[in-house]
RNA sequence: UGGGGAAUAGUAUAAUGGUAGUACAGCGGACUCUGACUCCGUAGGUCGAGGUUCGAAUCCUCGUUCCCCAGCCA
C-alpha cells in the first residue's frame, strides 16, 4: 500500500526541515529523531494544528524515531482539563499515536525549578522586584535599548532566598519575578532579561495547588525538549526570534542533550479564521453552534461535517513546509475531500426541495422495484432495490417552466430520465393561487424501464427522485463558507464578513428509506448534489444530514458566468 | 542601518549556476443513466535596477514590498 493519505506511508517527502534531518542522520549528529507536538490545553485543535501534527508525527514515523505528545501547561490561569482530553482525542482521530510518550511540561516542574536555581547560582538569573509596568518601562522600545533593573545585581544568596520564598508562597501575584540575566540592550526583545518564573496563585489542572510559581514558555519549552530528548523542536514562524533565547538557556543549563529549534509557516486558509482568539469569539458570541459546528475549521467541526481524517492528511501533505507565509485556498481542501469521498462514498438519492410529480399513465396501485448501483467506483459495494410508483418527487431546481438556454432538465413537453427508472415527459404544470408551481403531471414510457429506451432515443437530462410512498422525511443542513471574504477581518471587523447564509436548514427533504439508518460519520453521496453524513442531532424519527461538500456543479458555474456578463 | 524572517503563474510550491516544472483554481472540448467522475487540450510566473558569468530564479550590490517582536501568553 502506498496511499499518501496513510500516515505510515514510506514515501520520501522533501522539505527544508526533513533535509536537515537527513543531513543530521548522515553526519552522525543524531542517531534517533525525536519530535513533539506541543499544544497548550487552552482551546480546541483546528486544521492549522493538523499541519503541525502531521509534520511532527510524520517525521517521527518516516525516520523511525518518535513523536511525543506534550502539553505545554505552564499557565494554569488559562488551561483546563477538558482541553487535555479533547486534544488527545482529536490527534488520535487524525490518525496518530504517541504510544507511551505522553508528557506534560508540568511533569518537569521540579526539575525546572532546580534549573532555575542553577541559573541563579551561576549568576545568570535574578529576582526582580519591579512591577509589571516598571518592567515594561525598563524594557525600552523596538528602536531604543532597555535599562537595567535596579535589582539586576542582587547578590546570589539574596536571589536564592527570595526565589525559595516565592515558591513558598510568601508573595502575592506580580510581586516579583525571576529573570534571566541576558542583555537589556539587545535588538531582540526576547533577550532583554526575559521573565522566566512568575508568581501565580492559581489551581493547575494537573498539579493542583502544589505550585504558586510557574515557568514561562521560554523557560519550559526548550527545557522540556532537553529533558525528553527531543532532537528537532519544530514550531511556527513567530517563535523565530525566541530561538536565540532557546539556545542561550540550553547553553547555560546542565542538560544532557541539546535540542534545536526549527520554524515553518503556519497555515492560513481563505474564507475562514484560524486564530484561537477569533474561534473563541465565534463560539462564545454564538455566531456558530459550538466548537464542533460543521462550519468551523476545528478538527471537531470538520469531523462533524463529515470530512474524513484521511482527506485532512492528504490536504496537509500537499502543503509546503517553508518559511514564507501565505494563504492556501480552501478549494484545495475541498478538492481533497471530493477526491476521497468520490472513491469511497455510497450513492443514494435524496430530494432536498421536493416538487410533486404524478405519472398519469402509471397503472393504478402498482409498484415497480428497480435496481440502483451503490458505488460506481467500487463494484463490491453492490446494488440496492428502490421502489417506483405513480407519485414521486423531483428537485424544484430540476424544473423550469420557461427553460433557460442550456437548461436540459425538465420543462413542459420535455422528456428526461429518472435515474435508474423511466423516461418521463412533462404534460401539464399545476400552480396554486399565488402562481407557484406545486405539481407536475407527466407520462412515462414503459419501454424505458431501467433508464434506457429500446429505440435508442436520447434524453439530455437525468434527474434524481424520491418515491412518495417510500421516502422518509429528513432535515438537511447545507453549509457554505463561514465568511464572505477570502481574508476575513483584513479590511473591517471580522464579524462584518460573516456569511449570513453559511448555514441553510432544509426541513422537508425526502430521502431513501435506507438512509434513515446510516451510521453517523459515514459519507454518502446524494446523487447529483454532494456528500452528506448523518448528524449527531438525528433521532430515529427525524434523521438530520450535514452536507460535507457539494459536487462540482457546471450548471451553477454557467449560471454564475451569465450573471457576471 | 532596532532585531528577526519572506518574496517564482490567481493560490501553494519545485528547480540548490545549465530546457522555469507540479498541484489546486481558471478557460475550451470529449465522454457520461450523477451538468459528478474520467480524459484531452489551453492560458498564465522568477519583486525592481544594476553587476559577475558562455549561461542567473539561483551568486554580488543597491533598492522595494510584506510578515513577526516592546505579555509576569504560548
Amino acid at each position: 500500500m502506498n496511499d499518501k493519505s496513510d500516515p505510515a506511508a514510506p514515501e520520501e517527502i522533501r522539505d527544508y526541515i526533513r533535509d536537515i534531518i537527513r543531513d543530521d542522520l548522515a553526519a552522525g549528529r543524531r542517531d534517533v529523531i525525536v519530535t513533539r507536538f506541543p499544544p497548550e490545553p487552552n482551546g480546541y485543535l483546528h486544521i492549522g494544528h493538523a499541519k503541525s501534527v502531521c509534520l511532527n508525527f510524520g517525521i517521527g514515523i518516516e525516520f523511525g524515531g518518535r513523536c511525543h505528545m506534550r502539553f505545554d501547561d505552564t499557565n494554569p490561569v488559562k488551561e483546563e482539563h477538558e482541553y487535555i482530553d479533547a486534544i488527545q482525542e482529536d490527534v488520535r482521530w487524525l490518525g496518530f499515536d504517541w504510544g507511551e510518550h505522553l508528557y506534560f511540561a508540568s511533569d518537569h516542574f521540579e526539575r525546572l525549578y532546580q534549573w532555575a536555581e542553577h541559573l541563579i547560582n551561576s549568576g545568570d538569573a535574578y529576582i526582580d522586584d519591579l512591577s509589571p509596568d516598571e518592567i515594561r518601562e525598563h524594557r525600552g522600545t523596538l528602536t531604543e535599548p532597555g535599562k537595567n533593573s535596579p535589582y539586576r545585581e542582587r547578590p546570589i544568596e539574596e536571589n536564592l532566598d527570595l526565589f525559595r520564598r516565592m515558591r513558598a508562597g510568601e508573595f502575592p501575584n506580580g510581586a516579583r519575578v525571576l529573570r534571566a540575566k541576558v542583555d537589556m540592550a539587545s535588538g531582540n526583545m526576547n533577550m532583554r532579561d526575559p521573565v522566566i518564573y512568575r508568581i501565580l496563585h492559581a489551581n493547575h489542572p494537573r498539579t493542583g495547588d502544589a505550585w504558586c510559581i510557574y515557568p514561562t514558555y521560554d523557560f519550559a519549552h526548550g527545557q522540556s525538549d532537553a529533558i525528553e530528548g527531543v532532537t528537532h523542536s519544530i514550531c511556527t514562524l513567530e517563535f523565530e526570534d525566541h530561538r536565540p533565547l532557546y539556545d542561550w538557556l540550553i547553553a547555560h543549563l546542565p542538560v544532557d542533550m541539546v535540542p534545536l529549534q526549527y520554524e515553518f509557516s503556519r497555515l492560513n486558509l481563505t474564507y475562514t479564521v484560524l486564530s484561537k482568539r477569533r474561534l473563541i469569539q465565534l463560539v462564545q458570541e454564538n455566531h456558530v453552534r459550538g466548537w464542533d459546528d460543521p462550519r468551523l475549521p476545528t478538527l471537531r467541526g470538520l469531523r462533524r461535517r463529515g470530512i474524513p481524517a484521511a482527506a485532512i492528511r492528504d490536504f496537509v501533505s500537499r502543503l509546503a513546509i517553508s518559511k514564507s507565509d501565505g494563504t492556501v485556498e480552501i478549494a484545495l481542501l475541498e478538492h481533497c475531500v471530493r477526491e476521497l469521498l468520490n472513491k469511497t462514498a455510497e450513492r443514494r438519492m435524496a430530494v432536498l426541495k421536493p416538487l410533486k410529480v404524478v405519472i398519469e399513465n402509471w397503472p393504478e396501485g402498482e409498484t415497480d422495484e428497480l435496481e440502483a448501483i451503490n458505488n460506481p467506483n467500487d463494484e463490491s459495494a453492490g446494488t440496492r432495490r428502490i421502489n417506483f410508483s405513480g407519485e414521486i418527487f423531483i428537485e424544484r431546481d430540476d424544473f423550469m417552466e420557461e427553460p433557460a438556454k442550456k437548461f436540459f432538465r425538465l420543462a413542459p413537453g420535455r422528456e428526461v430520465r429518472l435515474r435508474y427508472a423511466y423516461f418521463i415527459t412533462c404534460r401539464e404544470v399545476i400552480k396554486n393561487d399565488a402562481g407557484e408551481v406545486i405539481e407536475l403531471r407527466c407520462t412515462y414510457d414503459p419501454e424505458s424501464r431501467g433508464g434506457q429506451s429500446p429505440d435508442g432515443r436520447k434524453v439530455k437530462g437525468t434527474l434524481h427522485w424520491a418515491s412518495a410512498a417510500d421516502s422518509v422525511a429528513a432535515e438537511v443542513r447545507l453549509y457554505n463558507h463561514l465568511f464572505n471574504s477570502e481574508n476575513p477581518g483584513a479590511e473591517d471587523d471580522v464579524l462584518n464578513d460573516l456569511n449570513p447564509d453559511s448555514l441553510q436548514v432544509l426541513e422537508n427533504c425526502l430521502i431513501e428509506p435506507s438512509l434513515a439508518s446510516a451510521t453517523p460519520g459515514e459519507a454518502i453521496q446524494f446523487e447529483r448534489q454532494g456528500y452528506f453524513c448523518l448528524d449527531a442531532d438525528s433521532t430515529p424519527e427525524r434523521p438530520v444530514f450535514n452536507r460535507t461538500i457539494s459536487l462540482r456543479d457546471d450548471w451553477a458555474r454557467i449560471q454564475k458566468q451569465k450573471q457576471k456578463s
